[in-house]
Formats: structure tokens, sequence, C-alpha cells
DNA sequence: TATACTGGACAACAAAGTTGTCGATATGCG
DNA sequence: CGCATATCGACAACTTTGTTGTCCAGTATA
């Protein structure tokens, strides 16, 4: 349409960023399985980062990530299952019940950011310094500024 | 780790791309959806990319997007269901099926090519015909040559 | 106080994969 | 030639991760 001779077909630098994504994902989580936390999905990190220091409720966390607040409760529960989050009655609302991270929940926030910093540094040596800054403010401004958002509950629809 | 004082977050440009990617992919479905093909999902647009001009089998199919044989052929009975693929016997050997592209499904790789092309305008207008190119080029760096592998059967794992 | 809203739990269901098994067909080799 | 092995596609059962709908308890508003 818009597109000179020689330029990449449309369909390539989207799914190009896909596998990137995919690539750091996969490497932070097999990362994270040597290192003890074997359980802990792709998803789990975005509901720790939603969680944060502070604490929140399962309607909140369905809020953040776009999911709806039954599977943000039934993430929760199986976060707790696993120790990474405590529930507490929240004092000034009965309905409600916090979520926070414990130790261990925070260990894997540590541990991710630090594989995702390997990776980054790996980009950094491959491309140069300023070519991924580059990069990253040209990513800055084709995305926009809430982009933590999940909802993949089901974007990647029907193969079959 | 190996960052420099203001470099954004090692998580930040993964996460971005995983935007952009799906910001591109939901807008061309949503096109799709708007152009008389309300019923393609996006993985379907991997299955009509590997079938190609010259037919496929289930297994094949499901070599070439990793995953397996069974998912792969419900994925074409599906697209079958929908006129978008047809199965024929293969003369050379009586176990196979070819599967092939209707018109129909030919549309829909016309109509995707067509609504990617948009977006990579809309990101050449963006940032410059120029620097779009080095950000692709830096992606083919940073990813593998077989970059339309799908395997997307769970990683995206438990949330719950 | 009566009514409406919100938080969380339970249940039923949907989508898209997976593994295992099976019969039918090909193929390779002694 | 004929048997052992491998492959194709189909069927079935299951898993994961989400969805809606319903319900009750607690809170807020008029």
């Amino acid at each position: 349409m818009a597109s000179a001779p020689h330029d990449a077909p449309g369909f390539e630098l989207p799914l190009r960023m896909f596998m990137a994504f995919r690539m750091a994902l996969d490497e932070v989580h097999a990362e994270l399985a040597a290192q003890g936390h074997p359980d802990v999905r792709p998803t789990h990190g975005y509901v720790f980062q939603a969680i944060g220091p502070h604490g929140t409720t399962a309607a909140d966390l369905g809020r953040a990530l776009g999911i709806s607040k039954q599977a943000a409760g039934k993430s929760i529960a199986t976060l707790e299952g696993l120790g990474y989050v405590t529930l507490s009655p929240d004092p000034h609302d009965a309905r409600r019940k916090l979520v926070h991270l414990t130790a261990r929940g925070v260990d894997v926030l540590v541990r991710s950011a630090r594989v995702f910093e390997t990776i980054r540094a790996r980009w950094a040596a491959e491309l140069g310094p300023e070519r991924l800054r580059e990069l990253e403010a040209d990513m800055r401004r084709m995305t926009p500024d809430d982009f933590f958002r999940l909802d993949v509950p089901g974007w990647f629809g029907s193969v079959g």
C-alpha cells in the first residue's frame, strides 16, 4: 500500500516483536525454574507486578490486568497455594481480602528483573547501546503508556 | 546489572513489543471482521500462511507451526467448516489429505496483508521511514529466521 | 431504613491446546 | 515377496485458563 519496493512485508515486524517477546519470557521463566521457582507462569509476572508493594484485592487485580475478577481470584488462589501471596481481611471493609506478596513472591520479582536486565544487556551488546535506546524510544511512540494490560484471555483465539 | 542509570527497565521493551504485536493483530482482525470475515482468529493467519499456495497436510502443518498434528487437524476441520480450506485425497499417498485454501481463504490472506501494510505505513509516518527500516533491521538481528513458529499452545500458562 | 452497588465464592461452560490409542497405508530391508 | 517399522489422520479423554451467571454478605447512598 505505502511500501517501497524492498521494504519488509507488513506482517514481519509485528511477528518478530512477538517472537522477541516470547524468547525473552521463555528465558526468564527457564531461569526462574532453574532458580527454585518452577511453578511460576508467564502471567504470574503480570500478577506480581500488579499486586505491588501495597497489596491489592481480587477485583482490583482483575481491573488492572483486564481480566474478570473471577479469573483474578483463581490466580490469587493458585499463587496462595504456591506460597507467593498471602490473603488478609481488610480492616476497613469486611468484604475485601487484601493480597500481599510474600518474601518468596518478592524473590520472584527480583530474580525476574535480573534476567530481564541480562537480556537487555545482551541486546545492547548485539545492537549497540545507542541503537537499543533508539529502539526503546521508538517502541514508546508506538505503544500506549499503560503497556501493562494483559487481557490475553482469549485474544489468541481458536486455532481449532 | 549492566544497565546505565536512566535506561529503561529490562521488562519494558519486551512488554511493549508484545503490546505492539497485539495492537497490530487486533486491528487486522477487526478489519477482517468488518470486511466479511468475522470468524477468522489470530492463529488462523498463521495457518493460512503455513498452508501456502501448494497446500499441506495436517501433520506438516503441525510441524510448521510447532503444534501437535491433532491440534492442526482441529484447526483444519474448523477452517473447512468455515469455508476457508478444502480437503482432497493425495493421489500419491492414500493416508494423506491435502489441504488447500479456497478463494475465500486467499481473500483473507490478501486483506490481511493490506491491513498490515496500512499499519506499517502508519508506523513509518510516526517514526520516519528510515527509523522504521532500522527498527526492522534490529529486530531481524534479535530474532531467529523462522520467526513464524506458533507454539503458543500454553506458553502463556496459568494465571490461575 | 430501603435500595443500589461492590467484593468475593461457587458452578457451569468454552476455547484451544495436550497425550494416548487405533486402524489404514507406505516404506525399507532381509 | 513379506514382515517390521513408521506415518497419516481420527477419536477420546484430559488440562489449562479463561468466561458468564448467580448468590450472599457487606457498604454506601438517598
